[in-house]
DNA sequence: CAAATATACATAAATAAGTTATGCATGTAA
DNA sequence: TTACATGCATAACTTATTTATGTATATTTG
């Protein structure tokens, strides 16, 4: 991914979340939603998408169907119920992540 | 780390950090302090926490101090003034990845 | 019309940052 | 005397990336 280290490990909560609002969408239309949500800030590789998309279907969070739109082949992934459930995990666990981080970086947010 | 994968790559912002505070740590002490403040959501591992600890060192953003105290070695460690201008960087990074996190996670956060 | 750019997928080699396991040494508590 | 805490270190392995390619079609641009 584009630019700080600190995005690896977050990819797979990204593609789950947006298929959690999107309900269907393929991969290129990933990077171009990331690219526009983030405006450029974050640029999402094939390299690491299209690993990550054939991860998480093997693993039973994705389902794929591909259909041919102007002579061009997509492959739309949509959650599966055990990724609906596992992307309420992600997102819990990015929570944590910040709320530690926070904890950690700036004093004044230290737990009690 | 402890738990989640996201941790990976804020181990250094986290060591700059708690040396930008503390002016002077060695490493067995690092994890302690972070084990406290965190709660013991976070454990640094020492097979992380040496190597980053060195790398940090060659980059020239921390020096060592060798000292022994109750007959045990410590080396302490503290910024170098390279050290204190990167950890201001990575502070930045770590912001803006939590608002790019935001943006994409969480569509009320996102950028107008 | 040729060439570049966008759309769409994929994989292989290399790199980076961890984990897990192990080793050494001293001190203290059970 | 055995386990656990303190204190450092490294080597083998794993995992998620980056970088570099490859294929193919469609559209824009000079």
């Amino acid at each position: 991914m584009g630019n700080a280290k600190l995005y690896k490990g977050s990819l797979s909560t990204i593609i789950l979340k947006l298929l959690n609002e999107h309900e269907k969408m393929y991969g290129y239309e990933i990077t171009q939603k990331v690219k526009e949500i983030t405006k450029g800030e974050l640029k999402i590789t094939e390299g690491a998408l299209y690993p990550s998309l054939h991860k998480l279907e093997a693993e039973g969070l994705l389902e794929v169907e591909v259909l041919k739109v102007d002579n061009r082949l997509r492959k739309y992934y949509k959650l599966t119920e055990q990724g609906t459930q596992e992307t309420v995990n992600k997102l819990e666990e990015l929570e944590r992540y910040i709320k530690t981080m926070r904890a950690l970086v700036n004093p004044e947010f230290r737990f009690d």
